[in-house]
DNA sequence: GTCTATATGATGATAGAC
DNA sequence: GTCTATCATCATATAGAC
């Protein structure tokens, strides 16, 4: 199922990921982890002490993966607005969901601080990256003096999040474009030039 | 746990509402609805053909009760700004999340039609109302013609659910009132005259 | 390091007494 | 209608052979 090169306690990370992604927590049972890495129950307890420190493994590098796909996006070419562009409008595979952003609804993830960590840290990271480009946009005299840099960059990562709920609701991506173009189409009119795409 | 004059039958619909809100359907388990209602195993058995099933007449009755707590702030007072405003800004227990949107994130609600039935229509009559709204407020002219109420609305409902998953990630509804504020700052951008709180 | 028992409690549902 | 067995299966972890 992966690669013949990959550890037994990469094959258990990777398809702990998968499983977290696509059941979360809760609904993922150790079971069903070693089968999908295909290996027996004794090496899950020999490299790991139990399901959340598996899970504490696998949210770490998925939230490290999260953060180096959005930063490809937000460190591109243009000024801020077309930087926020980029992350709102990259690629997704929007029906599965935020990797990161679902688990904040896993009582269990949240209950236990250090699962919650990396979840809060890759977030309130994407926040901060986002509200530093839109300020040094405003200082750059892109926006006018009026845009919120935090206000608008915790609405933009929100819409996002959001934007997988409704997606999810519909079983359909649209909503959630609907919602990325709408967040930005409401950027644009805080622009003090015709940016790209308005 | 429930007033005296509760049937059985809603003891479990309220408990199952609970639990739901608070850990999904994966997450409860006949056992804790039982425990929470205070009756046998039998009395669930007798009353519903099984878990899913009480699960849909618990879903049915929060989505109604959502949308209605909904309509309320949009049928205020005042033009399509200040009803959209009081949507966004509405008292909400932050940190419980959406009882409504959290079901998305679960995998075996998503998989059965009827469970994601009324999880996708209560979120579409919402983004569709809101939609409505702000057509109104375009052709009374409210906001000036390049506001786009499709995706403005959601953008907006998008804005509220990813909120959720901001302030439970940080275990503090700072970052949903920051989304909230954000987007309304952004909405406030396209208005034609000075609104409220702007 | 990896595997196969084995153990204990939870899950989701049924049977049948009252 | 409600209750208490009872059941097969699963969840999570340990023990110990190889």
């Amino acid at each position: 199922m992966y690669s013949e090169v990959m550890t037994t306690s990469e094959r258990l990370i990777e398809s702990t990921r998968e499983l977290l992604w696509e059941r979360g927590f809760t609904g993922t049972s150790p079971k069903a982890i070693l089968q999908r890495a295909g290996v027996g129950q004794g090496s899950m307890y020999h490299h790991f002490a139990g399901k959340s420190d598996l899970a504490l493994a696998a949210i770490r590098r998925t939230a490290q993966t999260m953060r180096a796909t959005a930063e490809t996006a937000l460190s591109g070419e243009g000024g801020a607005y077309d930087r926020v562009r980029a992350y709102l409008l990259r690629e997704r595979d929007v029906l599965r969901g935020c990797p990161v952003g679902r688990l904040t609804m896993d009582p269990d993830v949240i209950a236990d601080p250090a699962l919650r960590q990396p979840v809060f840290e890759t977030l309130d990271w994407l926040r901060g990256r986002i509200a530093g480009i839109l300020r040094e946009g405003l200082e750059q005299g892109e926006f006018d003096a009026e845009l919120d840099p935090d206000g608008t960059a915790a609405a933009v990562v929100a819409t996002v999040q959001g934007g997988y709920v409704l997606a999810r609701a519909a079983e359909s991506p649209a909503p959630f474009d609907t919602a990325v173009h709408g967040v930005l189409a409401l950027l644009t009119a805080r622009t003090t030039r015709t940016p790209h795409g308005a």
